[in-house]
Order: C-alpha cells, then sequence, then structure tokens
DNA sequence: GATGAATGAGACTTCATTCAT
DNA sequence: CATGAATGAAGTCTCATTCAT
C-alpha cells in the first residue's frame, strides 16, 4: 500500500508548507518536490497528478482532523459538552498547525470546481459529525426537538469556518482557542440568550 | 467619470455572465470583450486591468446588494424583525439573480488571496449593517446584552453564507427564500430555544 | 480567410525550413517562430496546434505539388507521355525544392499514426491523378486493358518515392531528374523490355 | 554470448507485441519489461539502450526473413521464378505474423533518422537478394540486358514495400498473398506487357 | 544475474495586456 | 474613442536510464 511509504506523506507535508508560504497558484510541482527533497518526477510515483496531491492532502489531513475530534469528543455525556468540545478542538488543532490552517482556509479555496467537490466529499466525514452531535442533543432533550439538523449543521460548520477564517485572515493575531465558550454559548443560545 | 459610460456596467453585466457559465479560470477578457459586444482593448479604457473588473463588478453589485437590504428594512422596528428581513432579502435577491449566487458563492472564490482581501473590503458595508442591528438588539434588550458583536456577526454571515452555498452547490434545487425563517429562529433561539 | 494573411504561409515556409535543418523531433514550436519572425503565442493564431501547422504545410505544399504537376501534363497527348512529365516534374520540383524533400521523404514520416492518416488524405489527391493517367492508357490502349489500377498505381507511387527517398537520404549527391527516362521506361516496359 | 539466452529472444518477441499493440511513440521500456515478464532493468543487461533492442529486433527479424525468402528460391531455376517466390514468400510472412508486419511497415518508421539509417543497413541483405535475382536475370536473358541494377531493385522493393503498407492500413482486409503473381507480372511486363 | 525506485531534462500552449491604426 | 493582432512568460508531466540492494 503506497501510503506505508514514507515518501508519501513526506510530500503531502511539504505540500502543506509549499502552499503556505507561496500560496496556491505558486505551488509549483517542482517547489514541492524540492521542500519534500525528492525529484520532480518521484512526485508522479505517488500521485497520479497535482490534483491528486491536493485531494490526499486533504483526505489525509480531515481524516486525522476528525479522527481527533471523535477521540475529544468521546469522553463527554452530553450534546452540549460534545459540542464545546468539538469547537474547542477544531481551534486547537488550527491553532497548532497554522500552514495548514493557512491551507485549508484560504488556499484550497483557489481550486477549480472540481476539485472543490472532491473536498467537499472528504468534508462529509466531519459534517456527519456535527450532525451525530444534534441527534443526539434533540434526543437527550438538551436541544430543541424541532431543529432542523441540516440547517442547524450548517449554522455550527458556517460559524466555525467564518471565524477561522477571519482569524487566519487576521494573521492569527488573537488567541483562537479561547473563544471556543463564547461560541459555543452564541450557537446553544442564541442572539436572545433567555437563561 | 466612467463609470457613468454605459459601456462600463455593459462590461460588468457581462464579466458575471461569463464567469457564472463558465467558471472563474475560463473567464477569459476576450470572452467578456465579446459578451459585452466591445474589443478586447476596450475594456482597458474602462478598467485597469482583469481584477479591476472584478473588484468593481463586486463592489456595483454588492453596493446595491445593501443598498437594497437597508432599504427593506429600514421600515422595520424590532432589531429581531430587522434581522429576519435581511434574511430574507438576502436570500431572495441571491434567488433572482441565479448568475450573480454563483458568482459570489462559488466562482469568486477562486480569485487569488490579494483579490480575495479587497473583496472583503468591500464586504465590510454588508457587514457593518449586521453589526448595527446586533447592537440595536443589545440596547433594545431583544438580544443579550453580553453578546460579543463580532462574533455574533460572524455566525449570522457564516450561517447564511455556508447555507446560500449550499443551495448553489446542489443547483438550487429548492426554496431558498422560504427557509429564512427558520435560520432567523435558529440564529436568535440557538440550539436550546428555551422559550 | 486565414490563408491569405502573409502570416499564415510565412510560419508554414518556416516550418519547412526549420523541420528540414533540425529534423521533426528537434523542430519546437518555439523555433518555427523564431524562424519565421514572429512571437511563439502568434503561431496559435494561425493554427490550432504543432499537428496543425504540420498538416496544413502538408496540404499547402502537396496542394501545389498536384497543381504543378497536372499543368505540366495538360500539354501531352498520350499517357506515356503524361506518366513521364509526372515522373520528370515530380523529380524536378523535389530537386529545386531541397528543404522539402527532406521534409516530405524523411521528417514527415515520423510523425504518429494520426498525423501520417490526415497526410493520407492529402496524398490521395496525388494518388487519383496517377490512377487518371493508368485509365487513361488502358482505353487508348497504351497499357495493357488488363491492368489492375489501384496495384499499377502502387507501383508507379511506390517506385517513384523509393527512389526520391534513396536520393534524398544520399545526400542529394546524383541528379535526380535525369533519372526520369529510365524509371519511365522500367515501369512502362517492366524487367523483360520485350521490344 | 548474449543472443544464446532464453531472455534475449524474450525481449525482442515483448518489444513486436508492445509496440503493434500500443505504436511506437507507446511503447515504453517498462512496457516491454512487463510484457517480457522481466524488470526494467535488466532490459539493459541485454541491451545497450532502448534503440540497440529496436535495431535487434529489425536484425533478427529481417535476419530470419531473408533466411527463408533464400531457401524458398534456392529451388527455382530462373530469374522470374524467383522473383514470383520472393513476392509470394514476402507477402506469405508478413501475412502470418501481422504484428510483425505492423511493427515493420507503421511503426518502426516513426523511429528518427539514425535510426532508420541503421535499419536500412540490416535491410542491405534484402535488397543483395533482389540486385542477385536482377543481375541473374539479366545474364540469362529474361530480363532486359540494360537494366539498371539499382533502379530496378528500387521499383522492385518500391513496389511490393508501398503494397504491403497499404495491406496494413487496410487493417489487411484483403488477401495479400493472392496479390502476388499480378505483382510479379506487372514488374516483369509493365504497364505495357507486349506479350 | 536481477530488481525497481529514483532521477531530471525538456516543450507545448494560454491569455492578460499593449499599441499602431 | 475603439479596435484586435501581436506578444512572451511560465509550468506539468513523461520516460530512458542508473545503481544500491
Amino acid at each position: 500500500m503506497k501510503k506505508m511509504k514514507p515518501k508519501y506523506m513526506q510530500i503531502i507535508d511539504a505540500a502543506v508548507v509549499v502552499i503556505a508560504e507561496n500560496g496556491y497558484h505558486q505551488a509549483q510541482v517542482s517547489k514541492i518536490a524540492k521542500q519534500a527533497g525528492v525529484a520532480d518526477g518521484t512526485i508522479y510515483l505517488y500521485f497520479k497528478n497535482k490534483e491528486d496531491i491536493l485531494i490526499s492532502l486533504f483526505e489525509e489531513k480531515m481524516g486525522q482532523f476528525v479522527e481527533n475530534i471523535e477521540e475529544k469528543i468521546a469522553g463527554k455525556k452530553s450534546a452540549a459538552e460534545k459540542l464545546l468540545m468539538m469547537i474547542e478542538t477544531h481551534f486547537q488543532l488550527l491553532s497548532d498547525d497554522h500552514h495548514m490552517a493557512i491551507v485549508t482556509q484560504l488556499e484550497l479555496r483557489q481550486s477549480n470546481k472540481e476539485l472543490r467537490l472532491k473536498i467537499n466529499d472528504v468534508l462529509k466525514g466531519y459534517l456527519q459529525l456535527i450532525d451525530k452531535i444534534i441527534m443526539e442533543g434533540k434526543e437527550s432533550g438538551e436541544f430543541s426537538s424541532s431543529l432542523d439538523v441540516r440547517l442547524s449543521r450548517q449554522m455550527i460548520f458556517g460559524t466555525i469556518d467564518e471565524i477561522v477564517t477571519s482569524w487566519v485572515m487576521s494573521e492569527q493575531k488573537f488567541n483562537l482557542r479561547a473563544l471556543a465558550p463564547k461560541v459555543h454559548s452564541l450557537l446553544v443560545n442564541g442572539l436572545v440568550n433567555c437563561q
């Protein structure tokens, strides 16, 4: 299995660095190869083409991302606690990897529609995780039983994504992780916060 | 003033059509010129360069967009009503102009970081409108007085944007406008909805 | 009509020179552009792609070639005389244009099967000319009435082609044109020459 | 001696198959190695480089080809009978090995000038065979004593080659071998056929 | 002898922009 | 004002060959 070979991840990690530091459109294959310490041609022993690097990058990193979050929320009982942990972990993981944050929030969005559709497929794992939390919350009575799961998920994901993007564009000048409780409260209680 | 001349808007409208129908990366200047019924070189009498077309496009259209929404919410008294009207109008305006919806939600996001920063500047007018509603709601007591305006605005904008993007990607198969009340309720009451 | 523009023929003529002097696989578009005195991109205003240059080259030159021969044999009465004139003109034209001789006999044959099929289409005009002479000869009684036209044409064309190729490969050290009568006699009388 | 080792012919035979089925430009060394059931590197234990495979292929196969024909015509007394047998055997051998027919008539001609010059060297054995028949015919009085041997040989070879190529390009839809007598008659008697 | 992972040079084509008319 | 022919820079991928095992 090719993913076992060390050069596979070596090239993906190089791609993250190069894209983060040079931008999506300045991330030439030759630059990635150089950063990875391999010859240009070697890239093509592990990836079909340039697009395949980007999709694989997203698959690997998003896979780890979702796994990480799943582990973290596994210990939490309530849906609200799971949601908080999810937001915290999401913020934490991106805070810990500035390169990856730039790549996912800014650079990879410049890819063409086709690639973005494939990226969306990978994203589905994360969205389903959110859906599961929402449904648990509805069943346990923590969340309103009349919630539209799809819209709720879009609110949660859209909010988190907007905040992270804004953080990245501000050049990560503030502590993202620290925002998690307030964001959680906003999502759970809404603008009114009748408590 | 250039903007008064008929060819200025003619070219911008052509750009919307060409980008919507061909995609961002297939929207060559020559195609826009052809669609606008002018020569390639004529474009450069009205715009500094290609990027300038896109920024101007966004300025013009986003200006109209914000004006439209401002007019609509002017008659509303409460912040909650204004928010609902804003969401409804946002959804309505994009439903009425599929080309523009595709351009703003999908295609223009493929532009490079530099252009996106300029687009964000244009977007500020809209974001300030949201901020104003939130602050009004806080002052009137409709919304929690402890709201973080910035985060709240990011929640509102992030949610709306995510929903619209999802609607565009689904090829606009469902009635976007009809979602407005549920989206409004979600934002105002949160997942808990303690009412 | 693009063929009217001077640069069209200018590029084709440049291609003949570059291919003849550098060989088919060393005839890069940039070399052809330089030889033609235009920018690389200009080539693509007149030709779809590199292959299109080569097909057009063959069309234009072979068109002239067949026209030339047709004019020359028009004045001849008998089929035998026409055949002789055809061979003489064929030899003469290639003797007069060494570059073209190299291109058609050696270089263009290195092209891939697809391109060669298109070239064969262009060649058909010439083959039909030969067929016409053979049929005239059969009708007039000059040639055997039992001739298979297709095989006869293949003998005539195969023979001429083999001789010209051999002349080109020998670096055109001998007088090709002078061979015409002997070749004509061979084709007409065969190895036996019972006269 | 390398040629004695089984892998030598194994690789050559693999090359014929790969070139015939994929075309000259799609016949990568790795494909030939795979078809031969050896590693890429193994090729270079038996051949200096890729070109060496092709020349060796031609040498081996053309050697057999000429040997075959020589045996067949050995029993024939007259030059005319020898010529007929030569044509028949030539047609027969290629009819019997479609792969080889494609390789020699179409694919190997796409090789560069240098390789084609080397192939021509190999071909000389065959051309000398034809020369010998012509000279015998001249001496015995069967053929015209004024024949130019070189031109005659070019007619014979050019004709046969053109007919075989045409047969291969027509995807071998008709019986090539059956044409031999007519081709022979054409060559011997010419277009006039005064008998 | 046999393997196969790694190498790295090289070229076609697109398209934003200019400027002579 | 308007035109549109001309420009030229820049990047992905292939594949023959090598060499450490």
